[in-house]
DNA sequence: CCTTTATAGCTATTGAATATAGTCAAGTAC
DNA sequence: GTACTTGACTATATTCAATAGCTATAAAGG
């Protein structure tokens, strides 16, 4: 009959093999990457939930904070969100008082914060910074420094 | 009345708003990390897309190779991937021929390599130690060493 | 045994995030 | 002026992962 373990003869490089079986996971840093990202983003967005605010509406309410001059094709470039994507997202904002639309010329408007706006913003920076220092925090103090340099090394 | 460029007197940390006016996105490392877990992912995979597989399809194969007895639900356990997911993704995994079902008992299933599957693994084995080394390679020396550990300290 | 509970695999459906295509008006260049 | 570009937006599509629920098997307790 069939014994499932009777199947150990793959001809291919025991070494790697034998590193996958230890641990599989550690093949991939990149993948390891996204793991450590998915999981803190869950996290954060755990944390948020608190203001109901996503992560990426959260980002724009620091990122507009004390400017006058943002429009959202220059928030989307520097979050990376395509313009189609940040009409919603800013409409749901406006929805709720957090930001108001004040045209700057003809055809560029710039999302500045409410007052309403502020006060939510205040407490999400309670949250974040909370939040980033715990992250810190969890990482071993030899390695503490060298990480957010390195992350910034590999996209930028 | 409201003149949008007379708007700067927001009476927080004049230290944080500065920060933040200069480099908007370093307020959040763990936005960072999102950004460049996203950025990595989008071009792992790319060069995955030489052998049309997703990155979690990728990471199935490099998991399960040389093991006959690994099931859905202890892949999806090691990848963080629901049951309900890994369904449709061995499915699609089993219609290209690349690993097959074999009945461990009446209702395991392990998922193992067929031959066509072995042959793309050495491939994407090929692309991702590749892709690990690039990635590697950008994190600036006196980093390097403290990236993954510094990784894995956050979730795990 | 036979009933209960847990486990494995699966289907169907939903929701969130993002991408694509295209509209429209306002600005810019020649 | 005409042509091209840019900013904001609508509508739609794709992708991914999460929820709920189903069925059959296995294990445990009486």
């Amino acid at each position: 009959m069939v014994d499932p373990t009777s199947h150990p003869d793959n001809s291919e490089s025991p070494a790697a093999t034998d590193k996958a079986a230890r641990d599989p996971l550690a093949i991939l840093p990149g993948y390891t990457l996204r793991r450590a990202a998915n999981a803190m983003m869950a996290e954060l967005g755990a944390l948020l939930g608190e203001v109901e605010l996503r992560v990426s509406e959260a980002s724009i309410l620091l990122l507009i904070d004390g400017r006058s001059t943002m429009t959202s094709s220059l928030i989307g470039a520097a979050l990376d969100i395509r313009s189609a994507n940040m009409a919603p997202l800013i409409s749901s904002l406006v929805a709720r008082g957090l930001v108001e639309r004040v045209p700057l010329d003809g055809k560029s408007m710039a999302i500045v914060l409410t007052e309403p706006g502020r006060a939510v913003l205040a407490r999400v920076r309670t949250i974040t910074q909370d939040f980033e220092q715990t992250l810190m925090l969890r990482i071993p103090p030899e390695h503490r420094d060298h990480f957010v340099p390195a992350l910034n090394a590999l996209w930028r």
